[in-house]
DNA sequence: TAGACATATGATAAAGTTATCATATAGATT
DNA sequence: AATCTATATGATAACTTTATCATATGTCTA
């Protein structure tokens, strides 16, 4: 592999965790999740999002690594990935606390 | 302002502050940037993208408080913000390297 | 001040992402 | 086995994001 491939290669990966958390739905979840695992009902009361949105979300967080799942009985218990999510999802603060009105204003990545 | 209010106004500059991280042009331009300096032909040079592009997620960049300018003649020269955005791009080597194949096979944030 | 070079910006078509609906699967309970 | 409850999944319309084009602005030098 070229040395130009594997930059690209890693942006690619970096580009893909990054979307995987910058999306309202994913983020809700995550910060549910940061307080006690919970079953897909659970995040859907807690949420008010329909059933199948935070399937396919979860489903999503699942596949990235971010969340894992333990099934019991009829339900599905989601938690997430204590080793690397946690410690990451803790460290945003200062710059989005330095930025936030910035964040909320740029013209190019834009709150709806 | 409510806890929810609260709870919501974060999780959303949380989603600002990743979707700035995940796209390509810009992941990129912050490749780069984080070897040195650059201006925007530079930029345009060792990317290939044009240069309207180059600007306007330059733009979003700077807006979010991700790089830093200086104007220099008829030049412009940008940086990464070296207190925050350097340590979080060094952080996510771990989560990244033992997921990558599945961040490249997720269906919902795809890879196009 | 004219023109050459560097960068910025508005509008918009094309591409990508998301929520929703309908339906499927799977385990529990009768 | 039939039904109920919990969760998963495929298809797609609606929404969002992006790159591009055309053009504007700003700065330098002759």
């Amino acid at each position: 592999m070229s040395k130009l491939q594997q930059v690209y290669r890693m942006d690619n990966l970096h580009r893909l965790f990054f979307k995987a958390f910058s999306n309202q739905t994913r983020l809700e979840i995550i910060q549910l999740l940061r307080k006690k695992p919970l079953t897909v009902t659970e995040i859907c009361e807690k949420t008010g999002f329909e059933q199948s949105r935070v399937s396919h979300n979860l489903r999503c967080l699942e596949h990235c690594g971010f969340v894992k799942v333990t099934a019991n009985g009829n339900f599905r218990e989601y938690s997430l990935d204590g080793e690397t999510i946690i410690p990451i999802v803790n460290l945003f603060e200062k710059h989005i606390q330095r930025y936030k009105e910035r964040l909320e204003n740029c013209e190019i990545i834009k709150d709806e």
